[in-house]
DNA sequence: AAGTGTATCAACCGCTGTGCT
DNA sequence: AAGCACAGCGGTTGATACACT
């Protein structure tokens, strides 16, 4: 695909379109050598670069970026993606914040491949993460209340906590709970070589590609659907 | 081998938010 | 306060690769 000129040609607006060649790609790495990641519509001006700021910057974001991480999302970065979705929706930015080397687009591209098409199954998916955060956030409630009780207790001392934490604040310890879930799922054991590449029956399922099944299912809980979520993504890879 | 359908991904477009004058 | 330029975001498109019949 890359270094081929497929006759996108110059727009009416004397920018030049389409895919990339690789000396655009070396004067527009060049540009941000000398001067950093901004400024992109005066990439044209200072580099002879025929490429409006705004697909500049595009190329630069989602292609030439030094720290991207290249190849297929790995089934525990899917994960993240679908609880990520679950919490935030489209809001591919925030969701690719979390996932350090891929692109909204990339995030966006795989999710529009992989699961636009069962919106239903995503809907269950979104319904039972937000159950399972409720208790989560009630099981930490009780833990603190708890604690609270032990410690006047202890010192007999009442003591009011107010807390104000920022909407920066709540988003990261969402992720932290999310991050938490998360590393308990079972692509762990996939990326540990434990489950195989596709396992569409449960006979040719080992013990611990059960224990695997066993606990995607009992997070998402997906048996009534036509195809279930795990059985799925499993399917891919 | 050829035709057709589907998946993938780069790149575009339109819109919105933000900062500067 | 208004207007403008720029950056960033999400949705969409189009070309290629690959799989299937």
């Amino acid at each position: 695909m890359e270094g081929q000129y497929y006759g996108w040609g110059t727009g009416a607006d004397g920018w030049r379109k389409g895919p990339w060649t690789p000396q655009e790609d070396q004067l527009l790495i060049e540009h941000v050598k000398l001067h950093g990641e901004g400024r992109w519509n005066s990439v044209s001006r200072l580099t002879g670069l025929k490429r409006s700021g705004k697909s500049s910057r595009l190329r630069w974001v989602n292609y030439l970026r030094p720290d991207l991480k290249r190849g297929k999302i790995t089934p525990h970065e899917e994960t993240i993606i679908l609880e990520l979705h679950a919490r935030w929706g489209n809001r591919w930015s925030t969701i690719a914040r979390s996932l350090p080397g891929r692109t909204d687009n990339e995030i966006k591209n795989y999710w529009r491949t992989h699961f636009k098409k069962s919106t239903k199954n995503v809907d269950k998916a979104r319904a039972r993460y937000l159950r399972l955060q409720q208790e989560h956030k009630q099981l930490q409630q009780q833990q603190q209340q708890q604690q609270q009780q032990l410690l006047l207790l202890e010192s007999n001392i009442v003591k009011e906590e107010t807390t104000s934490l920022t909407e920066e604040a709540i988003m990261v310890q969402e992720m932290q709970e999310i991050a938490f879930m998360c590393s308990n799922l079972p692509f762990m054991y996939q990326e540990e070589g434990l489950v195989g590449e596709s396992t569409t029956s449960s006979e040719d399922r080992s013990s611990e590609e059960e224990t695997c099944y066993d606990t995607w299912d009992n997070l998402w809980n997906l048996d009534d659907m036509e195809i279930t979520l795990g059985e799925q993504a499993l399917t891919f890879y």
